[in-house]
DNA sequence: TGCGAATCTGCACGTCTTGAAGATTGGCAC
DNA sequence: GTGCCAATCTTCAAGACGTGCAGATTCGCA
């Protein structure tokens, strides 16, 4: 996802208003590494910004997606996740706690895939699911 | 996923009823390869057994996840499905249609991973989305 | 400064799934 | 075969997540 300096410009390029809710997102969201879900954003975001609604949290992210700036992740959490991170990578998840982090996968052209006769694949992501260190460590 | 017959005789040694809904629903899984919803199971188990509840479906699925006999999926197509077939297996999504077949992947223990660091990984899934044969050829 | 379209808020609704309570029944003792 | 009781089933309400809609607000431009 680009600054927000840049979505601002690239906002107004594009006819669309920039508001303070939405620039508050983008500042939310830029470089931001923990996968969070609207309704963790719509929390951090009422601190700074009292009175702002979940539904317009729902809908900027759901334009920044649809603008391709940022990728929503289903990650089989219950809500959706929002990354800022648009780089061709994967994710792991912690059964416990939920935590997200990043997995950058290589070498998976070498796979022998078996199955997607006629299938014309536009994508492919790899979840990987486990304990993350803490947990683990909690658990023993 | 075991066949019904031997799923009765395991409900029975662990002290558990066989009722005419969960022999149904054995009936219905066995060897199903279509990944269905709890609703679409539903739905073909009430024609041959009007008034069995939905409510009934989702728990005899879940309780036969929970003995490892089946496997429920978050394909990320709305509902979660659920798969007799507990090989080590992956899966395709069309996007148009949410028709799901299975993927066989091999050679994965040749991909370059990086970071999971830390991670206690129990479970990998490899998702493809993309159009089915048919749907590829109905956008044509 | 004023206007109009875009946006925001608040709330209702839709979907999927589970919780809870009361009715029903499978499996066993007799 | 009968009766009992815990397990199960049905029904209905509610929880979680996300979206549609209507009316209030406001950004961006003249
Ligand atoms: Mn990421
Ligand atoms: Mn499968
Ligand atoms: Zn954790
Ligand atoms: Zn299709």
């Amino acid at each position: 996802m680009r600054s927000p300096a840049d979505l601002t410009e690239a906002f107004r390029a594009h006819g669309l208003k920039v508001t303070p809710q939405r620039q508050l997102l983008f500042r939310l969201m830029h470089g931001n590494e923990c996968h969070p879900t609207a309704e963790s954003l719509f929390q951090t975001a009422s601190e700074q910004m009292p009175g702002i609604s979940l539904r317009t949290v729902y809908q900027t992210l759901n334009d920044l997606a649809t603008m391709g700036e940022l990728r929503s992740l289903d990650l089989g959490t219950g809500a959706v996740r929002f990354d800022p991170n648009i780089d061709d990578h994967h994710h792991v998840v912690c059964d416990r706690c939920s935590d997200v982090r990043d997995v950058y996968v290589s070498g998976s052209d070498a796979l022998s895939i078996q199955g997607l006769d006629g299938f014309a694949v536009s994508n492919t992501s790899i979840l990987f699911n486990g304990l993350c260190p803490r947990c683990a460590a909690d658990s023993e």
